[in-house]
DNA sequence: TTGTAGGCGTTATCAC
DNA sequence: GTGATAACGCCTACAA
């Protein structure tokens, strides 16, 4: 275990004062380019390696972001972090993640761990019985900001980063009825998330432009896990009057749902033409290939920590009702697509 | 932003001095148990949280454990953190994580990060064409430990956390063969990784065992992506003796083979019975649900960051050549079962 | 452009 | 069982 080399170091081997170093290491302009490319030179010589911790301590931030997620497990999540991490890294901030795991409880005991933690700020994407922010209020006294991404709430003190979920359940929804859909089901997650509530509208409104049926025996709320894929395929198959649309707010749901209604004889999409949400790699899987909306997890990691670095370093300033919007694709696949009625 | 309430303000109050106050914090054992008391319960009552930073500088430790992974969108990498997660919170240390898209380049850029956030230990698992362990030197030089999991390689001074993938391997082919099958093909990932190569070594053993043929063209080594899978599919079409048994190295790869295999006139399990690997949520979404092998990644996480932390506490020499096997169990499903010839 | 000096909040060492 | 004090390594007024 050898000693640390410190701006001490660095600072006697040049007979300079620890002062210029720091500053040179910073990149402070007041310092002579020459002595500044001299000490990071020797720096490097001598595996220099800048202590964070004191750092921290002196300038009272701990250059940490917090990140909470409902669970890692998914390929949106990941590239979602992935996408945090390249911004974060490029920063020398530091992330530490966690999951939820939809559960709220956990969700609280993070969220005090992060504030353990001293984060300098937060982003968060919701578990799937949340109910309000209370747990984050020690964060919002202190001023630290919180950015919600994907499943958020409308509250002041917090920017939202999300996709249009309600345009995107209308356009699922419009697709469906292109194809010729006259009775169109949708599988909802908890209505407590934006993401679902909001594609629940959308698709409402679809129908409600086409004066096609609507009504709760065509809304079923569920977890939207692979059981709930099962259940509903059985839902429909003790329907006097079946679907011919279906439109799930998840693609791994939507994928076990398929598999039970062909099993029940049902013809995707014949039968029943089906878009899922989120363009899970099962969706090119599953036979057929599952129709679904896709959207920029990386895009939005990396706007997500853009955004909260950008405020924490002073160059923007996240007002109360900030919300932005991502782009989405429609990508259409065979379990939509049904041959035109002429 | 209010001001912090450190030990001193603690003390002030108390009358006592800021050591009494850290020590008491810090369940020291030579406090008063009634000083004890008293200055936790004012603790509480004035919101003093602990400054992680100048107590991580004192001590020249961080309490911060890094973590890289291949990817973090698998459902088994999630469970294996959250099993490290459940211990180290537990513990007071936090978590850093970081995933290599099963890239060395971002493995190295990775591990370079966790050197300069001065982690206190390592938790890796290997990308899928690391060659060896070089760029962890600055830790193995500086005394840092590593535990490797799941994907490792042999080496002195890491611990390796693993299941026994030649058995599992081996089991899986064995169970193909007990279903009657006399021609079997596997599908592997990188021969690089353990976990690859060595379940391939229990497939031959098993084949070798049985008298069954083996060879070149029984073996393919892929990625285990989703269009492997379909390779595969197409590869055993153009083969003049097709097999009658599959084992692939991932559940993924094999659910899209499986797929292929279908659409392509081939019964599964009757024309080919198929074992994947690794239990993932989609080998119950496939028809013929997928014959697996399952292992339990939260305890795998839990045991490697147990081990970390209690190494770094000093309960626990991790002993060089030190290798924790876990166990795995054989889930069989609809994939690979076929009538018994009698 | 560079140096001086004090302090960020803890904890370890040494006293008493 | 408790207190005084000196670091840990860095940053930043302020001074030069």
């Amino acid at each position: 275990m050898q000693k640390e080399v410190t701006i001490y170091d660095i600072a006697k081997q040049l007979q300079l004062s620890p002062a210029t170093v720091s500053r040179a290491l910073n990149d402070h302009p007041a310092i002579n380019s020459n002595t500044k490319t001299l000490i990071t030179s020797k720096a490097l010589e001598m595996g220099y390696r800048s202590n964070l911790f004191a750092s921290n301590l002196r300038r009272q931030r701990t250059n940490t972001i917090g990140v909470i997620v409902p669970r890692l497990d998914s390929s949106f999540m990941s590239t979602v972090l992935a996408g945090m991490e390249k911004v974060v890294n490029e920063s020398s901030y530091n992330l530490i993640i966690s999951q939820s795991l939809e559960s709220v409880k956990k969700e609280v005991t993070n969220a005090k761990t992060m504030f353990d933690s001293r984060v300098d700020g937060l982003l968060v994407s919701l578990a799937s019985d949340t109910e309000n922010l209370d747990h984050f209020n020690p964060f919002f006294k202190k001023g630290i900001p919180l950015i919600l991404f994907d499943r958020v709430v409308q509250q002041k003190n917090c920017t939202n980063i999300i996709i249009d979920n309600l345009k995107a359940g209308y356009d699922a929804t419009t697709h469906l009825i292109q194809q010729g859909c006259k009775r169109i089901m949708h599988v909802s997650g908890s209505l407590k998330r934006n993401v679902y509530a909001d594609r629940l509208k959308g698709y409402k409104l679809a129908l409600l432009e086409h004066g096609l049926p609507s009504g709760d025996e065509l809304e079923r709320v569920t977890n939207l896990t692979r059981q709930d894929g099962l259940d509903v395929a059985a839902y429909i198959k003790r329907m006097p009057n079946p679907p011919d649309g279906l439109f799930i707010s998840s693609d791994f749901c939507a994928v076990s749902c398929i598999g039970a209604l062909k099993q029940s004889g049902f013809s995707v999409p014949n039968d029943i033409a089906v878009v899922g949400f989120n363009n899970d790699p099962v969706s090119l899987v599953i036979d057929p290939n599952l129709t679904t909306i896709h959207y920029p997890g990386q895009e939005m990691g990396e706007i997500a920590a853009q955004s909260l670095i950008n405020h924490l370093n002073g160059l923007l300033r996240l007002s109360a009702t900030n919300t932005i919007l991502l782009n989405y694709d429609l990508i259409i696949r065979e379990s939509s697509q049904r041959p035109k009625l002429s």
